[in-house]
DNA sequence: TAGTGGTCTAGACCACGTA
DNA sequence: ACGTGGTCTAGACCACTAA
């Protein structure tokens, strides 16, 4: 266990319990550096990440404060934590994935482009309705190079592609860029999403990179809008 | 200037200019540190600014690479970049701002939750329709404590809430959390925003703080589905 | 084994806010 | 003047990768 990470989860822990009050500030970094045996740098690093999560910030001169709003509010974020898929989101539920479609195909321009790949190399066409605890929750549109995702058969489909590529593959996600903007919703969202005419999606398009820095995942999610938002973070540097 | 951001934006120019080769890992650490004439941290921190915008990509053991299709693709995000307002975000553009309400009044249990209030606190109730080159782009309706955000009169909002904030009453803001669905247009938007009954919108609900901690604005921005997307940047750590 | 990035230290000085 | 956080240094050792 890294030591600013272990320091991190204690404070994060604490101001949880209330241990620190939520009118003063925390201990200065000098004196919890102290407790924790460690530099003034490592101390930091750990304030950081709490920072970086909208729970502590900071006034020179004055000292570190808990932001009282994140107490109460537990889950601050579907973004900054996790681009996992669907299966680690929502651990605990049940999870089922319909394919509507699965082929190889070449690319079009946009996916070739957007892949960062030849014309002439395969790409994998998925589409899968996710449901969870049997209700409709998100049809999936998703393009992954053929040679970078190899051994995709329907049963890795039916579970996960992500496990798949961290597990299986032993590949390893180092990020994503996403568009999310509102639409109407088409016939096929209509018919697999159980949703009615008038009814708008959100929908999220994703490029996913791996560690090599090439994109694996171009893909689409259109949710119900009665179900999904999206939530993020921002803190101003 | 600080040295980590110096340095920063010039590594940037330089994967810009294509000054560094894409197939092959930019200089190590120690070799950028001692032609910056910086510590390793700084150097480190200086990257790590372009890790987070998706520029570059670390290998341990191997060395620090560009992300291809980073270069072609500019505008990296609207989300980390900037909580500002439209004013610094369209910068350039011209930007008007219809005023279509603007009370005072006690605030609802939701908005004085939201906000970190009492009931008694009277609020601001704003509604604006923002154009841009003359075209509908979103309707804001924003709740403000009157005791925090004071001296707003039509003059400012016409002009810029964020800048009378930062400028004139000399606040610092820290950062926001944000949360973004589709909804069906309602009969405000339709006629405002000049949309179809059956267009949907693009609603972001963001709360917004102060260094202070203290929430200062509880939002509901409402877009043109055909007129806005929201991106983001998502780096694993 | 050599070279890379990841973590961590024990200091230093600076910028800012309060008294 | 003092205490806070912000930046920066010049090292150290570790973890991982490739030759």
């Amino acid at each position: 266990m890294r030591k600013y990470e272990f320091i991190s989860n204690e404070i994060r822990k604490r101001i949880q319990e209330k241990y620190y009050s939520a009118d003063q500030p925390i201990p200065d970094e000098l004196s919890l550096a102290k407790e924790f045996s460690c530099s003034r740098m490592t101390m930091k690093r750990a304030l950081d990440i709490l920072v970086s999560e909208g729970m502590l910030y900071r006034k020179r001169g004055h000292g570190t404060f808990i932001v009282k709003s994140s107490i109460q509010n537990i889950p601050v974020s579907v973004t900054d934590k996790e681009n996992l898929g669907l299966t680690k989101l929502l651990v605990g539920k049940q999870i089922e994935s319909n394919i509507i479609q699965f082929d190889v195909e070449f690319p079009t321009d946009q996916v070739a482009r957007q892949l960062s790949i030849e014309k002439r190399v395969p790409v994998y066409h998925i589409i899968r309705l996710r449901k969870v605890e049997d209700e409709p929750y998100v049809i999936e549109e998703t393009y992954m190079p053929s040679n970078l995702i190899s051994e995709l058969t329907e049963d890795v489909l039916h579970d996960s592609i992500y496990r798949h590529i961290t597990e299986t593959l032993n590949l390893k996600i180092a990020g994503s860029h996403r568009k999310i903007r509102a639409d109407k919703s088409s016939d096929l969202d209509q018919r697999y999403l159980e949703c009615a005419d008038d009814d708008p999606v959100l929908e999220v398009e994703q490029i996913a990179f791996l560690n090599t820095g090439e994109p694996f995942e171009y893909s689409f999610a259109r949710h119900r809008y009665d179900k999904f938002e999206f939530s993020s973070v921002h803190i101003r540097k």
